[in-house]
DNA sequence: AATGAATGAGAGTTCATTCAT
DNA sequence: AATGAATGAACTCTCATTCAT
């Protein structure tokens, strides 16, 4: 609970305001946003909360900061694998490892993304934030199958847009329940791409 | 706001209990989870705080009443169709019919829903009541892709399960993202028939 | 803590007002007046808070009841023993033993007693029932100190009324302390013996 | 009431809490702890409840923190005599006039030392602040008795602890009943006195 | 004589925010 | 950039008491 670190050495404003981001997040996924207290971010990042006020002046602000640090942690996890020169399969492929990674690597994201989608139900200022970022995910696969589809490689009638959504859909519900539902990833994803591809033979080399 | 009704004659606790149910979702839907507050309630169902509280003891359990009044509602709704001597398509029609008017007639329903189901996350008393429901639901059309593998409509691949999570969580992130992304149910719903449906003639008459 | 006896049966007033006293007493004793709560009272009776209220109106009569009851227990206990014919040191040695059956049958009595002291120095209507209680206590001892001192049984130096005050502050303190103090209340007796009677002899036949 | 000082300038912790004990004993003395209430402290400081609450987290600790305040008191009052060089009777002497003293001048003190007392009966915490004053009291007493037994002044048959029991007794239960019987405690000091001591020719200094 | 329902007044506590240093 | 102290506003919950039946 207390801090042991040199006594409360001085950073940079955004380096405490990734650390601020990065506590709020913890918080939201152990108590949800009802549960998010200015004082318990201050404690875990070892700062008055006085001084939490003089770095994000509002809990409004605050709850902003963490909606961005999402996007943030979106943008960047998106654009580690180069797309270039792939197959609209091999896309799908690593669109799914992508999701697979994420959520083991930081496995907070979709609850906070999930809580934040929530709260950007009632607050403008949110949802500005969340809505662009469920488009682009949902635009990213709605792309894909669009050329897998002109690549005669996904069903002729599939529509890009509700394969995305499905997509999308099924991924981050799975995870949203993840923590009382202990269905294997790997089982739905294999699901996905058979409810999506056109000829059984390309799934071959994933079962 | 205030109460100009006759001064607020006695009822019994179950009638009271159901108005402050459907009070407390009625804010839930208007301020979230964290917006809800007991005098609100109060207020709304023009009774005292202190009587609230004489029919419902604590928040706590103020939530979980809310949470069983949405399953009772889905109880109700569910049961309004008789499932007897229907082939597993005409079933799986039913089930999309089903959640296409909830959604519909009832969209706080679903957004109560969406709201306690974050809160289970976090309260083991709700995941308690909110559990059973989607584990009823994903069942429920688990059994009836197991079903119609074997009546040979649906893809002979398909793994009754996989298809089931990814039908629900398809279509519980569509209504959690409801208040923005407006795409039309219909197109979804129609793509999650295509992905399992084994015979293209059949998705005819729906088309 | 529910009731299992035939549902409530009608008590006539008095035996509704002894039975509530007594619950009331038996909560003073765990939780001190300050935890005397109206509710817990009914409960205890088996009785519903309303009627409660019917039979004690208010919260102030209800602790002057209490008083009332301890008082009436403590005017029984003073009558048992008939004090005719008897000589100081037996009259005194009967208080002593009346003291130490009453701490044995009724063990609240004397903590009871202490609370209602305390709320005595705040509450006249309390201080009215209490003080005449504890003058009566002590003029009994002091009586008979004074007619030990006539018969020479007790030191000829010995104020009566100091004495008495003496010997019911020793007795109630040690009483109230019980608790936690074990020191046993027959050698309290035995020095407080010693502290009065003038001839060394006498005390031979007790220890 | 209301507060027309200087806006409540910023004090030290430490300050703060000495003043919310004084304010808390004050209230305790006119109200008892049934009556003690954290607004009404925080008004008598002259300090919002939120900033009371800063200092002193909640009642449970308020009420322990007016108890150490006591203990410290009596501490300091215990240790103004020098106990050196001087006979058993002189130190006996000197705690009754200790006794009398505090009882004259701090008569707050004693009281809400009654109602402390009374509450340590029920709150372990409170009671392990008090138990040893009272321990240490007795003690103090017992001590001296057995030293005046060796030095041959007091009674041979003594029992040094039941008589500091009959002591610390008839003291602390004069005080307490201190609002009603208005016996002067020099009488009884004087009994006590009589009570213990060997020889009567020591008695005369006194009376 | 009894009770379920209702209530006003208030209790302790919390929280985001601000101020002085 | 940082903090101890302070605060207004609110929150949930409690309690003795009353009312209608």
């Amino acid at each position: 609970m207390t801090q042991d670190s040199p006594p409360t050495r001085r950073e940079s404003g955004d380096e405490r305001r990734l650390a601020i981001a990065a506590a709020a997040r913890d918080i939201i996924v152990e108590k949800g946003l009802e549960g998010l207290r200015t004082r318990d971010i201050a404690e875990r990042v070892g700062i008055n909360i006085a001084t939490l006020h003089y770095h994000v002046p509002s809990k409004a602000e605050l709850v902003a900061l963490v909606a961005e640090s999402i996007r943030h942690d979106f943008r960047v996890q998106a654009q580690r694998n180069s797309r270039q020169g792939k197959t609209a399969l091999e896309l799908l492929r690593l669109e799914f490892a992508d999701f697979r990674e994420t959520t083991l690597d930081m496995p907070e994201l979709v609850i906070v993304l999930t809580v934040l989608t929530e709260k950007a139900r009632i607050e403008p200022a949110i949802r500005d934030i969340m809505q662009p970022m469920y488009d682009h995910w949902r635009d990213e696969f709605a792309e894909i199958f669009a050329r897998g589809i002109a690549e005669g490689m996904f069903r002729a009638n599939l529509d890009p847009t509700s394969a995305a959504l499905i997509t999308t859909g099924a991924l981050s519900d799975h995870w949203r329940k993840g923590f009382s539902t202990r269905f294997p990833l790997d089982l739905l994803i294999a699901e996905l791409e058979r409810a999506f591809i056109a000829d059984p033979k390309l799934l071959e080399d994933h079962s």
